[in-house]
DNA sequence: CCCTGATTCGC
DNA sequence: GCGAATCAGG
C-alpha cells in the first residue's frame, strides 16, 4: 500500500482529530500503526494536542543495541470484546459531509443491512457477513473498492479483536486517574 | 499485558 | 520515502 494523496489527507485529518496511530492504521487499512507513525513524523505533524516541554529534552535513543537480524512478519491475533453493534462512519467528501450508519447484528439473523446500511449500490463486495465475520468497514463508502474487514470475529462481537477494541475503547482517554 | 507515541536505520 | 524493530512510558 502506498501513500496516495488521498490517504495522506485522511491521515492528517484523523491525526488532527486525535485518533491514535493504530486507529488510523485500521481505518486506512493495509498499514501498520508503525507505518502511520512513521509517516506522521515525515510529515512533521507529530506534536498534535500535546505540549512539548522546552528546556529538558530527554532524547536518549540508542539504536546501537538493535539486533541486525531477526526481521519477521507483523501479525496480531486473539479474541475478546463485545457490546455495541452500531458503527458510525463520518467522512468528508469534497464539500459534503457524509454520514453512514451501519447496523450489524451479532445474532443468527442479519437483515437490517438491506435497509439502513451503505447508500452505495447493493451489497457490492459485502462479503458474507456472517455472525462470525468482522463487520468493520474499510475504505471509502462512496468508492467501489469499499469493503468490510471480514476477519473472524468472536461469537459475542461483531468485530474481530483488533477492530473491536478500536470500536469501543476511548483509547488514550482510558488512562488511569490517580 | 494491554496500550500509546518516538526514534533509528535497513531497505 | 517507507516501515519494522525497538524504546520509553501510561
Amino acid at each position: 500500500m502506498s501513500w496516495t494523496d488521498e490517504r495522506v489527507e485522511l491521515l492528517k485529518k484523523l491525526w488532527t482529530e486525535g485518533l491514535s496511530a493504530s486507529q488510523i492504521a485500521a481505518q486506512l487499512g493495509g498499514v501498520s500503526r508503525n507505518a502511520v507513525i512513521g509517516k506522521v513524523h515525515r510529515l512533521k505533524l507529530s506534536g498534535r494536542a500535546k505540549s512539548v516541554s522546552t528546556g529538558a529534552p530527554k532524547a536518549k535513543r540508542s539504536a546501537a543495541t538493535r539486533p541486525s537480524s531477526s526481521r519477521g512478519s507483523y501479525s496480531r491475533g486473539g479474541g475478546g470484546g463485545g457490546g455495541s453493534t452500531v458503527t458510525t462512519v463520518t467522512r468528508t467528501v469534497g464539500a459534503t459531509v457524509m454520514k453512514t450508519e451501519a447496523v450489524a447484528l451479532a445474532e443468527t439473523d442479519q437483515r437490517p443491512i438491506e435497509d439502513v446500511v451503505v447508500p452505495i449500490s447493493k451489497q457490492l463486495k459485502l462479503v458474507e457477513l456472517n455472525e462470525n465475520t468482522c463487520k468493520w468497514p474499510q475504505g471509502d463508502p462512496l468508492s467501489e473498492d469499499f469493503h468490510f474487514c471480514g476477519h473472524q470475529s468472536e461469537e459475542d462481537s461483531p468485530y474481530c479483536k483488533y477492530h473491536a477494541r478500536l470500536a469501543f475503547q476511548p483509547s488514550s482517554e482510558r488512562k488511569r486517574t490517580r
